[in-house]
DNA sequence: ATATCATTCAACTAAATGGTTGAATATACA
DNA sequence: TGTATATTCAACCATTTAGTTGAATGATAT
C-alpha cells in the first residue's frame, strides 16, 4: 500500500468534525454558496469560512466564483485516497474473517 | 445515511495522525506488544501509549495483558463506520460521473 | 465613484492535541 | 518480600484548532 501521508493527514483530519461532515453532505448532490451553507449552522461566517477552507485544503470541495458568491460543491475526485486506504483494511479485515471462518469449521465438533 | 457522530469525529480524528496509522499497519497482521511497537518511533513510551489510547478510544485497536506485557491488535469492526461513511460518497460520486458520462455521450457531436 | 452584498483576512482567546519527564501501578521472578 | 520489567498516569509545555470580532477585499448595481 502507497501511504500519501500528507493527504490523508489533511483527509482524515478535515473529516473528524461534524460541521464539515454536514457540510460535505449538504454539497455531495447541489452547489450552494458559502452563505447559504453558514445559514445552516450556529457559527459566525467567518467560521463556517475557516471550515470551507479546511475542506478545500483536504481536496473534498472545490469553489468557483458566481457573481459575489463562491459556490461550493464535492470535489471531484473527493474522497478517493480515503477511500483507497480504507478499502486496504477492509481486505485485510475481511482475509482475517475468512480465515477465522474456515478454522471455526474445521473444529466445528472440539 | 446514518451518521454515527461520535464514532466518526474519534475515527477520523485517529486516522489524522501518520504516527497512528502506522501503528495501524504493523497490527493489521500480527499482535506487537506495547514495548515493540514504541521501538519503532523516535518517541517516549508514554507518547506510544497515548496514541494507543487515542486508537483504542477510537475502537480502532483492541489491547489484552499476556504476563507483563499488553498485546496490541486491530479491533474486529475496525474502520467499519468509516468504510460505511466513505461507501456513501462513493456511490454518490460514481453515479454523477455516470450521469456526467451519459451527458457527455448523448452531446458527443455537440 | 460609491454603496452594498458576499466573503476572506487578521488578531485574538480558549480548548484540544502531541509531546515531555517522573512517579505510580501491575505482573513476574528470585 | 523485594526487585526488575512493562505500561500507564499526572503534571506540565508548545503548538494547533475552532471559535470570536472587526477590518479589508471583490463584484455588482446605482
Amino acid at each position: 500500500m502507497v501511504e500519501y501521508t500528507f493527504s490523508l493527514d489533511s483527509t482524515f483530519g478535515a473529516l473528524s468534525d461534524p460541521t464539515r461532515r454536514d457540510i460535505l453532505r449538504r454539497v455531495s448532490d447541489t452547489e450552494l454558496s458559502v452563505g447559504q451553507l453558514a445559514r445552516f449552522y450556529d457559527l459566525t461566517f467567518a467560521a463556517v469560512s475557516k471550515h470551507l477552507k479546511v475542506l478545500e485544503k483536504a481536496a473534498l470541495i472545490v469553489k468557483r466564483r458566481n457573481g459575489k458568491e463562491q459556490l461550493v460543491s464535492l470535489a471531484p475526485q473527493a474522497l478517493a485516497d480515503a477511500a483507497d486506504y480504507i478499502e486496504w483494511y477492509k481486505q485485510f479485515m475481511e482475509a482475517r474473517l475468512d480465515a477465522l471462518e474456515i478454522y471455526l469449521k474445521e473444529n466445528q465438533d472440539g
